[in-house]
RNA sequence: GCCGCCAUGGCGAAACCGGUAGACGCAACGGACUUAAAAUCCGUUUGGGGAAACUCAGUGUGGGUUCGAGUCCCACUGGCGGCACCA
């Protein structure tokens, strides 16, 4: 006997419904071909951002998107959809391997054993996935498809001709060498400058390295064959194909950012007997460039220098590579730079400029040359002044400007035959002048890189991939999946040189042969998953071609996952990867749509209860199992949804737990009380009864707010108006069973446990009111004849000033309510002395006398 | 520095397409029930003035458009997020 009575016994049927769903199988989804498949049912795909199973478990940040897509899962589902709402595990990863070297144990264990924590947390709260369709990236059955999946990218390139991914058959059936086959594929090995990390005993992507960085580790550049993924490829598509797509426009600007396409021109210019040539997006400057940039790295640096530099440039391209990007950019307050003896021919006027090499001029972007316009660009311009070079104005800056260094469109002067031109014109006129002359070209740049796709690691995807005489090739598709071997320990090397060299037998494939030892980053296994949820058992196939037509196929928009839910720290380099796979795979006929997230939400952050980020160091993660043992799930689930708009960032309050705890106890206690002996008994007040008009409408109005509410994603105004109805109900001295009932049936999406109990108890003692179970309850409509009322209260004002109000009948004529509002003693106060110029009156809402 | 988002009571927040600012919840205060407390129920709660009816002010700041602005426009300020020598 517990010392303190529940409110509601919530610990008790709750375990109770979520034992009973998973023995029915309520939310099982069944495909295509499948028993129990209605293809006369729309589908409805509801996604989220699969977690990374962590050793700290859930906090009450996971179930904020969970709780909304099982919301809008469970309400589809009873609109008569057909949904497919999954969940699964990111589970190759860092933290395990970390372990695993601590420990000595195979990091699949501890993976295991944090899957089945996060699972039972999952299953606390009521979710109603299909965990029939569970998937672990880490299981060998899925790690088979990934690694198929990128042999589809190894034996593919991409044809700039019709913009698509083809296979690389096409090529040798052209003829083309090894060689040459090599240097197009979308998967390829590339000798590139990596971020090594020495703690981590692994290189990192350069989008990574921030994050590691801010940990405390360190990051330093040094040279590495590297598998890489020619993403680049793609950039273009990448922005263009954003545009069909229900995203915050935020997002889609962050990753168009993020490509960073940039207009302008090739330019080139002589040096003794090479040629060099330029990036440049203001061509129209060319009469400016009064010297040139190289960066150190660039090939043609040695041939250019003039001897009586030689020693002054080696000694600053060597101090140059030792730094990291790190210091590059951060000791880049001053810049430096050493001229090189060399001097250039502007091919527009055959001035001679001198040509210098900085490290402000990356080797990684456009040519890695610039020509350099001090007058009218910040970094040239700084450089110049540093140096003493000469500043040539090209651009009249409108009138008004007091920029030193004018960066904006003006016109051009100093500029030959541009002179007089507008920025866009003078554009247009040099770039055809440069063609015309064979002196340059009209090019685009993207500030995206391919994507550095090998890690040193151990609990990754090993690639299919084996070297034979110092080429790689692919394994047989047989012989997926690959798996790494068992080591004795997972201490990385202390080198570049993978884990899995250690393995060697593993390694060594007899004849020469040996396999690759890098393996695939954690994105790997994340960039598809979503297509496995739609045929998670296919043993055949990475997802079979019907369930992918139906879950995922265009039906009047860009097709794909319906709606996706996750946090904004995946704005760019999941959504961009998944979506760079996508799209191979769609132009290589395995799927069939381009894009595969049609509709996208952030959910924003939930801040612990000091308005902090919720960290472990802080002190302030709040677990949900807490919440759910003092509380239960659907008080859990309900404060989610209560706190505020889905995408806003919000704090975390055990107060606001306990005020939507609350509202579940009074919905409980419209049907139940308690006897002398305590035990819970319907309330004699329940009537089979229908409703008054004023009850109607309330509960009406609920429905048809909670209905629009979810549609729109906005749960927290749904949950308001059931306080009310509640409120309302909870006064009435006979509450009709219906009333109640039609309550439950909308609150149900976000307190399922709490609804489908009170519908079990109440239903038999009313027969023919309620429905069997509310989770196969078709979702109610909503009368709207019962929302009308007969007389609505307008608004009295005078120059926009509440004076009075005034109630009238719905159907009164505009010349009744005019009269009746001048009529009005404040009315008569406040207009006293003064002539009516207009009234305007809004239907329903308001009456504006406007007099002076 | 550039780009994006946000700003409403003591707190989380509502407010359709420009039309009653502050719904709903938290906290606080008062009352009922109780020996008492908890729980529950009822009520008050933007600020100033007033005994009250009422009245003035009020959605980060300053301007503008409009009969009417939290909402639209311009210029600021503050906070959050992203990018950061990308030529």
């Amino acid at each position: 006997m517990s010392t303190q009575r529940k409110p509601f016994p919530f610990d008790e049927f709750e375990p109770r419904w979520q034992a009973h769903w998973e023995t029915a199988k309520t939310f099982a989804t069944p495909n295509p071909g499948t028993p129990g498949f209605d293809a006369a049912k729309p589908k409805y795909f509801v996604l989220d951002m699969f977690p990374y199973p962590s050793g700290a478990g859930l906090h009450v940040g996971h179930p904020e998107g969970y709780t909304a897509t099982d919301i809008i899962a469970r309400y589809r589902r009873r609109c008569g959809c057909q949904v497919l709402h999954p969940m699964g595990w990111d589970a190759f990863g860092l933290p395990a391997e970390e372990h695993a070297r601590k420990t000595g144990e195979h990091p699949r264990i501890n993976t295991e054993n944090n899957i089945n924590n996060f699972r039972r947390q999952l299953k606390r709260i009521g979710f109603s996935y299909d965990w029939d369709r569970e998937v672990n990236t880490t299981d060998p059955s899925y790690v088979k498809w990934t690694q198929w999946i990128f042999l589809r990218l190894y034996h593919s390139y991409f044809d700039e001709v019709t913009g698509k991914a083809r296979p690389i058959a096409e090529l040798e059936a052209q003829g083309l060498d090894r060689d040459a086959i090599d240097a197009r594929r979308l998967a390829y090995v590339a000798e590139a400058p990596v971020n090594w990390c020495p703690e981590l005993g692994t290189v990192l992507a350069n989008e990574e390295v921030e994050e590691w960085r801010a940990k405390g580790n360190t990051v330093e550049r040094r040279p590495l064959k590297q598998w890489m993924l020619r993403i680049t490829a793609y950039a273009q598509r990448l922005i263009d194909e954003l545009d069909g797509l229900d995203w915050p426009e935020g997002i889609k600007l962050l990753q168009k950012n993020w490509i960073g396409r940039s207009e302008g021109a090739e330019v080139d210019f002589r040096i003794g007997q090479e040629t060099v040539t330029v990036f440049t997006t203001r061509p129209d400057t060319l009469f400016g460039a009064t010297y040139m940039v190289l960066s150190p790295e660039h090939p043609l640096v040695e041939t250019i220098t003039a001897p009586e530099q030689k020693e002054a440039v080696d000694r600053y391209r060597k101090a140059c590579a030792s730094k990291s990007d790190l210091e590059r950019t951060e000791l880049a307050k001053e810049k430096t730079g050493v001229n090189t003896g060399g001097v250039a021919v502007n091919p527009v006027n055959g001035e001679k400029i001198p040509v210098w090499i900085a490290d402000y001029v990356l080797m990684s972007y456009g040519t890695g040359a610039i020509m350099a316009v001090p007058a009218h660009d910040e970094r040239d311009h700084e450089f110049a002044k540093q140096y003493g070079i000469p500043i040539l104005e090209v651009v009249r800056a409108p009138i008004g400007n007091t920029d030193t260094c004018f960066t904006g469109n003006g016109i051009a002067i100093n500029s030959g035959f541009l002179d007089g031109l507008p920025t866009p014109e003078a554009k247009a006129h040099i770039i055809a002048w440069l063609e015309d002359k064979g002196l340059g070209k009209k090019m685009v740049n993207f500030k995206l890189r391919d994507w550095l796709f090998s890690r040193q690691r151990y609990w990754g995807e090993p690639f299919p991939i084996v070297w034979r005489n110092g080429r790689h090739e692919a394994i047989p598709e047989s012989d997926l999946p690959l798996l790494a071997p068992a080591l004795e320990d997972y201490k990385p090397s202390g080198s570049p040189e993978p884990i899995l060299s250690k393995a060697t037998e593993w390694v060594d494939c007899g004849g020469g042969v040996t396999r690759e030892t890098n393996t695939m980053p954690q994105w790997a296994g994340s960039c598809w998953y979503y297509l496995r949820y739609c045929d998670p058992a296919n043993a055949d196939a990475f997802v079979g071609a019907e369930a992918e037509r139906y879950w995922l196929g265009a039906n009047g928009t860009n097709g794909g996952v319906d709606l996706y839910v996750g946090g904004t720290e995946h704005a760019v380099l999941h959504l961009l990867y998944a979506r760079f796979w996508h799209k191979v795979l769609h132009d290589l006929g395995h799927v069939s749509t381009a894009e595969p997230f049609q509709k996208l939400v952030n959910q924003g952050l939930i801040l612990g209860e000091d308005g902090q980020k919720m960290s472990k160091s802080r002190g302030n993660v709040v677990n949900p199992d807490t919440v759910v043992d003092e509380h239960g799930a659907d008080a859990l689930r309900l404060y989610e949804m209560f706190m505020g708009p889905l995408e806003q960032v919000k704090p975390w309050s055990m107060k606001g737990v306990e005020g939507v705890f609350r509202f579940l106890a009074r919905v409980w206690r419209l049907a139940l009380e308690t006897d002398q002996n305590g035990e819970w008994q319907l309330r004699p007040a329940l009537a089979p009864t229908g409703m008054e008009p004023t009850t109607r409408r309330i509960v009406h109005q609920t429905i048809k707010k909670v209905t629009q509410d979810i549609d729109a994603m906005s749960f927290n105004t749904a949950i308001a108006q059931m306080m009310v109805c509640t409120n309302e109900l909870t006064r009435l001295e006979v509450l009709p069973v219906e009333a109640l009932g039609l309550l439950l049936q909308v609150l149900n999406p976000f307190a399922p446990h709490l609804t489908e109990e009170i519908n079990a108890l109440v239903g038999p003692a009313y027969p023919g009111i309620l429905p069997a179970e509310l989770a196969h309850a078709p979702w109610p409509a909503w009368d709207e004849a019962a929302l009308v009322e007969d007389e609505v209260e307008i608004v009295v004002q005078v120059n926009g000033k509440l004076r009075d109000r005034l109630t009238v009948a719905r159907t009164a004529e505009n010349a009744e309510i005019e009269s009746r509002a001048l009529a009005l003693d404040k009315v008569r106060e406040h207009t006293e002395g003064q002539t009516i110029r207009k009234i305007i009156l809004v239907p329903g809402r308001l009456i504006n006398i406007v007099a002076n």
